[in-house]
RNA sequence: GGGCGUUUAGCUCAGUUGGUUAGAGCGCCACGUUGACAUCGUGGAGGUCAGAAGUUCGAAUCUUCUAUCGCCCA
């Protein structure tokens, strides 16, 4: 099973890439990530986002993978038929774009100067070579998924189901070609979708112009930040009930220059507060104008190349960028005198988020799909919880975009990506969309096809992802696949930034094609920052390198640390800080590990009786049932911060600081059946902290899994997931340890303010009227010796006079007195009980205004009175304690 | 301009349906440490919960307004 010997010497720190590597290919290779019948009898799946194959392992991706591992991982050991599916998505623009410019380079030459064909396969080519490292980086993470499944968006079976959905959308009257306006951009030479342009703020002017009115001496003041777009104007518009141009509407307006009339119009769109609430209107270049030109029918001009200069309408400007034909314009309008004024003012304009250059809008042929019914679905599907967004605060990100829908333009002019399977008539134009090329034309006979130019747009084979990995539509790969059992997938987890681009869009598909979800929850994750929160980029150089991480503090640290920084928050600061505190909490399992070690190989199996257990060993089960309980919450919620922390708190704060304390003095003791069984439920507690802890780091765990499990257990991948067992809930032994440990740390504090070696042991005497508790503070009389140092312990009642000469504090129910012979500063320790009475009496006085307010004591629920009673008890004796030892000191 | 969200310790953040003397980790300070762990231990300091008003017996939590920073969409 493992190439480790159990009889190797364990180092005194952890080194993860001693291990990593190893474990890694015996789970895969062992099959280990492959989905397996469990006792859940359920099934539980996710599809990876699939990552560009193009792309590199950044942060975002490795928290991505964290989170999707720790669920997939969680699930598996709890006995669900798990699947995560991973893949690779062929990102048409950036692919595209890599192998242009890797072919430049190489051969000086663009990809016009090949075939479609020929530069398709060097593509192919390149991502043979060269793509989905990324995948390989994913299993540096530690990432199980079923590696058998991986679907690259581009794969034969993934075009089938594009070119399925794409057919059925065409015959449904869904899909079809407009001329639109569209986010044209220049760079790329193609269109985008409105998912794809940010608007950046960008400081740029209004340009005042004056508009000669036709046949009239009079002027119209219009106000635009693009005066080089005028060539393209076909109307002047102001608002209906503007008095000012009330006189002009139905006139027409001169545009300067070229001395063209145009109308003068009334529309609402108009803001009467912008500008000189006159606007110019563009129908081919601006997308308001484009819907002002529609409701008054106004002609539509274009004046741009499709590389973004002005075309041959522009006359002397022609072949002019924007940039240019700007300023030639304003020197020209200045010269003829029609230039009024320049206005600095700040703007949105959009940009491309690949190319970054300026999207010029430009009306032009495209396809387009007609959401509005399928997202209406959508919108139910997750306004009736079939689908549940974590955080719930999501939805409306998601609400936002899909209850006013815009067709989808789909059309790509691109050569990488699905080609539109749409097919032309040469003779008489008629097209029909076809899973392959007609013969001939169905209409008129001919033989003369031509398929159309474009690709779709890479988020329509995204868009289908749920199903396409899962055999879709092809029945028998669905039955090969799973598809009835896998479909709809559990959870998708994602970044809130893809919301619109990818969630929205595979819900509409899956619900249209599948008819049926294609996820039953969204869990949406942080974005991962630098740790002054600013966005990794290149050009700040703040990036973190996934990989450079695991290398200096291994995966599981990095893991831990991305987990912890998980929950229902919308950014993740990363500190390479961070991560090195958590690889000390690696190291911290190992060296708490290496100390049971040499003790834990004659242990016996399993729990002693219960009868059996003392009330440390009861106590710290306790403790582990009820984090235990904690942690299975926490990763059903997706809260894997508070998983994180408890399993912390409880390692560092339980299990190290006091349990394996105060086993030591048991295992290096002469009671053997006391050592045995002391073994016994170290051993038990181990298993149990590394099984929980696997799904957020599965090295270290499955590393230490092969020293404590028995000789026929699994590996811990498989192993079952600790549940609560109310068989384990000690809570009397809880807290009464909960006492031991305050009077502990009281006798901790006391020596430390009169500086106390740590060696010495003292003298303590303890006060209380509890019985039970006294009776409890004897049994624990070598403890208090092994963890404080206390050399004679009495415990007196309250009647009994205190020490003379001593130092003390005070807990809710017991005096803890330390008798001195030496020298005391005692007017220190006079002011130490001071302090602490003044906080004591700050916060009695709170309590006794709640009880003495009659209408608290009326309206407020009998438990949070008693609760406020049995606080205010406490506080008192305190209180009361410290008033009389600073009586006796002040003596 | 519209919408959503943020603001709690030096830093990063928790704080569930209103009931705590407001928490954690890291950092900081003091002391300590040759036997699991210096990647450590024991302690400690540090907060008007952005501000104001309101609802309530009771507000970090609910409402309104203001400020702040951020995101998305025009």
């Amino acid at each position: 099973m493992s190439s480790k010997s159990k009889q190797e010497v364990l180092a005194s720190t952890y080194n993860s890439s001693d291990v990593e590597q190893d474990w890694y290919d015996i789970w895969e290779k062992g099959q280990y990530f492959k989905p397996r019948k469990g006792k859940q009898n359920e099934t539980f799946s996710i599809v990876m986002p699939p990552p560009n194959v193009t792309g590199m392992l950044h942060a975002g991706h490795a928290l991505d993978v964290t989170t999707q591992d720790a669920l997939i991982r969680y699930k598996r050991m709890k006995g669900f038929e798990t699947l995560w599916l991973p893949g690779m998505d062929h990102a048409g623009i950036a692919t595209q774009s890599v192998v242009e410019k890797m072919v430049h380079e190489k051969e000086g030459k663009t990809r016009h100067e090949f075939s479609r064909e020929d530069f398709l396969k060097k593509i192919w080519n390149w991502k043979e070579e060269y793509g989905g490292i990324i995948a390989k980086q994913q299993r540096k993470m530690g990432a199980s998924p079923d590696w058998d499944y991986s679907l690259f968006t581009m794969d034969p079976d993934a075009n089938e189901a594009v070119v399925k959905v794409f057919v059925d959308l065409f015959n449904e009257g869904l899909i079809y070609q407009s001329d639109y306006i569209v986010n044209w951009d220049p760079k790329l030479q193609s269109a985008i979708s409105d998912a794809e342009v940010e608007h950046i703020e960008v400081k740029g002017a209004f340009y005042h112009i004056t508009y000669q009115v036709e046949g009239s001496e009079e002027t119209l003041e219009v106000a635009t930040t693009r005066p080089e777009t005028m060539l393209g104007d076909t109307a002047v518009s102001v608002h209906p009930e503007d008095p000012r141009y009330q006189h002009l509407i139905g006139k027409n307006a001169i545009i300067p220059i070229i001395n063209k009339a145009i109308p003068i119009i009334a529309d609402e769109h108009v803001d009467r507060e912008l500008g000189t609430g006159c606007l110019k209107v563009t129908p081919g270049h601006d997308f308001n104008d484009f819907e002002i030109g529609k409701r008054h029918n106004l002609p539509i001009v274009n004046i741009l190349n499709l590389d973004g200069t002005l075309n041959e309408c522009a006359g002397e400007f022609a072949g002019m960028t924007c940039k240019k034909a700007r300023e030639k314009f304003v020197e020209k309008l200045e010269e003829l005198g029609a230039l009024v004024s320049i206005k600095e003012h700040t703007h949105q304009v959009g940009h491309g988020d690949r190319s970054k250059s300026i999207i010029e809008p430009m009306v032009s042929k495209q396809w387009f799909l007609n959401v509005k019914e399928m997202a209406k679905q959508a919108v139910e599907a997750v306004e009736q919880d079939d689908t549940r967004f974590y955080p719930k605060g999501w939805e409306n990100t998601y609400f936002s975009w899909l209850r006013e829908p815009k067709d989808w333009c789909i059309s790509r002019q691109l050569w990488w990506g699905h080609r539109i399977p749409v097919y032309y008539c040469g003779q008489c134009e008629h097209k029909v969309a076809a899973d392959k090329a007609p013969e001939s034309c169905s209409k008129c006979g001919s033989q003369d096809i031509n398929q159309d130019p474009d690709v779709l747009d890479t988020w329509f084979s995204s868009g289908l992802w749920p199903l396409s990995t899962l055999g879709w539509p092809d029945k028998e790969r669905m039955a090969e696949k799973g598809f009835d059992r896998f479909y709809p997938t559990t959870v998708l987890v994602t970044g809130f930034d893809i919301i619109f681009f990818w969630v929205a869009r595979m819900m509409m598909m899956g619900m249209k094609s599948a008819g049926n979800i294609p996820f039953e929850k969204v869990y949406i994750h942080a974005i991962v920052r630098d740790k002054l929160g600013r966005k990794m980029s290149k050009s700040l150089g703040n990036g973190i390198d996934p990989l450079e991480m695991i290398e200096q503090y291994g995966a599981d640290a990095f893991r831990f640390t991305l987990a912890a920084g998980s929950g229902y928050n919308r950014t993740l600061n990363l500190d390479p800080e961070r991560i090195s505190g958590y690889r000390n909490f690696i190291n911290k399992i190992w060296n708490a590990f290496r100390f049971i070690r040499p003790f834990i190989d004659e242990s016996q199996p399993g729990l002693p009786e219960k009868a059996e257990l003392s009330h440390h060993e009861r106590w710290i089960l306790s403790e582990l049932n009820t984090i235990t309980a904690d942690i299975n919450h926490s990763m059903d919620e997706f809260r894997f911060d508070d998983a994180c922390q408890s399993i912390y708190s409880f390692l560092y704060h339980k299990f190290c600081s006091w349990f394996i304390e105060l086993s030591k003095p048991i295992l290096h003791g002469d009671d053997d059946q006391a050592k045995a069984r002391r073994v016994q439920v170290l051993r038990h507690c181990f298993k149990n902290i590394v099984s929980i802890l696997h799904p957020i780091a599965p090295y270290i765990t499955e590393e230490l899994w092969m020293y404590l499990k028995d000789s026929e257990d699994d590996l811990l991948i498989v192993q079952d997931y600790p549940e609560y067992d109310e068989a384990l809930n000690f809570k009397e032994d809880q807290s009464q340890m909960n006492l031991f440990i305050e009077v502990t740390t009281a006798i901790r504090n006391l020596r430390a303010s009169v500086d106390v070696k740590p060696k010495d042991y003292v003298n303590t005497v303890l006060f209380t009227d509890d019985k039970n508790l006294s009776e409890y503070y004897y049994q624990q009389k070598q403890n208090f010796a092994e963890l404080a140092k206390v050399k004679n312990l009495s415990v007196l009642p309250k009647s009994e006079a205190r020490p003379k000469k001593s130092v003390m504090q005070a807990t809710a129910h017991t005096e803890v007195f330390l008798p001195l012979d030496g020298v005391i500063d005692l007017s220190k320790q006079i002011e130490r009980l001071k302090n602490d009475l003044v906080k004591v009496e700050q916060g009695l006085q709170k309590l006794d205004k709640k009880l003495g307010n009659a209408r608290f004591m009326d309206n407020a629920p009998e438990d949070v009175v008693a609760d406020v009673r049995s606080k205010a008890k406490a506080l008192e004796d305190k209180s009361q304690s410290l008033k009389n030892t600073l009586a006796n000191f002040q003596n």
